[in-house]
DNA sequence: GGTTAATCGAGACGGTACGTCACGTCTTAGT
DNA sequence: ACTAAGACGTGACGTACCGTCTCGATTAACC
């Protein structure tokens, strides 16, 4: 679609604070009433926009170890936000959650409970083998909130800091 | 000082997006000019407001053993985060950031940074004595980042996270 | 029609302003494109709607001198006037006429001409009898020049005024 | 003031009908918020600059006979309704006085008012003397109606309608 | 103690984007 | 084949705030 496409370029042009409605029309050749006959907001549509791109990258890795499957599902999500068009439309989907209630829920449901969906998929498998030290529901937080924590303090998702967290949560060393 | 007082109490009643300049002007008394001769953006003011009243709360335990420590800054970081106005505050300046580079760092520097910093007092403490699995940055990384993602998403910071969080860090469950 | 009649309800209810194509659409039950291939804009289903009514009302008396004549055509005129829905109707149109040269045309020639005609028929009676004291055409403009401005100008037409008009262009007063 | 040339401007090149809040705004070099602080539509501006223009030429002129002054005043009139920018503003206002009841209101006491004023002003003169066949009233509706109508439907003011309604009213060819 | 200069509130200004309305054209089912 | 229904690109609307700018009125400092 023509106005997705618009909305990511704009973004990485000119940031989300010169992304417009009227630049997205503009760009994309539509009217802008046709943009607010299908989405509420610019924020929604680089909500769909991004989940789009996004959705192609969740992996579910089954490797047999909770390290290794951990270590595979990092190595995916550093990968993702390593796109710099991607990571800065993320953040700033963040930053709207924060300041439109309604979108906040949009945008939990459908982005951030789909990925923590996967990840639970590797944590209750882990869990039933007797892997994890503590509870599912704080090892997603843990796991997501170090990510958003980096990519909002615009700091890079490194080799390390997956080690470190594999090492972490698994209480071995990545293999 | 009032434009301070009237910012959070528009950002309590009317949330962030419904925040402005002229609103600020008209609640405390002022011009719009005063507020731009000390401050260059809606964001600043709330950030030294918000700074203001969190400086208050930054404790650095010493109670001898890491989770102890760990602990308690834990529980004087959760107490704050349960503070509706003051959280409304940090998310919409965390939100700022995404959208303003510029804003970006001084939110870091004036606020992030410090708090890191108090954590790392402990961090170090307990690095010296052999307590902690992983590096000091890391585990910085994975305690705001818990904290601010449960904040982004609008969801409690409880006392079994708490607990998990130093068991998962320390070692050993919480004292 | 129920175009016709959708179109002259919406402007009693509300006003030339609010009377939109979309409008008389969605009232009469039709597609927009059904009207469009109709009349090139809404002052024609107006005009042909009010045409429809008004036409009914254009007498042409002979009751043997010019002053009686004229006393039975501004009576039949100022009746017309007096059908709020009709008058309204009229002042829209000739307010279109003033903003869209095109329509101005089909104004004059399907609705101004035909009231024209039929008081230049009383006229160049008249006139053949040697009764008028100026051409018929300044003659005409002062009757119609009246009417409307007292229409346009939103002030009634009254007996009074009928009188002196008679009066005034037959040099006697009416019977 | 650079609004209401621009207005006038606008009207004259691409018709009312061509006439925008914005393109004032943008050929005037002001914003859009200046207009509306000051009027309350696109016709008012137009109104104000007219009435400006309009105001230079009402005379008031006192030569002895009605007969004379009648010419004087029609000759003035016919002269204003000749200047083709001021002409097409003055009945783009009248069309908008159908449309817009309070603006209604404003135009006519801020244009049509004032002109009949200094119409009445000779008419009562006049009518001491007992040289009026019917009411000022009527005659100034008379006077008005014609050269709206000529006006309204596009027809010139020439000389010939001049003198006849001179003859018409005063009872006497003009001198 | 009276005059001058700085500072303040108030708010008008040129702008940009908003979200809405209606336009006139076009596409799509359904009869 | 024609219709109602309504999505579409377009463009103007009137509003909200932005950040800058000019005003008097009020203080404060200095003569």
């Amino acid at each position: 679609m023509a106005i997705l496409k618009a909305a990511l370029e704009l973004t990485a042009e000119h940031g989300y604070a010169g992304l417009t409605i009227d630049g997205i029309a503009a760009r994309s050749g539509t009217g802008k009433q046709t943009i607010y006959r299908w989405w509420p907001s610019k924020a929604d549509v680089l909500l769909d926009a991004a989940a789009t791109k996004a959705d192609l990258f969740v992996p579910i890795p089954d490797e047999g170890s909770f390290a290794a499957d951990l270590r595979g599902f990092l190595a995916a999500s550093f990968v993702l936000a390593a796109k710099k068009p991607l990571a800065d439309a993320l953040r700033a989907l963040m930053a709207q959650a924060q300041i439109d209630p309604e979108f906040r829920r949009r945008f939990w449901t459908a982005f951030l409970q789909r990925r923590r969906d996967a990840l639970q998929v590797l944590l209750v498998r882990a869990q039933e083998r007797g892997e994890l030290p503590v509870s599912v529901e704080s090892l997603t937080d843990v796991v997501f909130g170090v990510i958003w924590y980096r990519l909002l303090t615009d700091r890079p998702l490194d080799d390390q800091l997956a080690d470190e967290l594999v090492t972490l949560l698994s209480g071995r060393t990545s293999p």
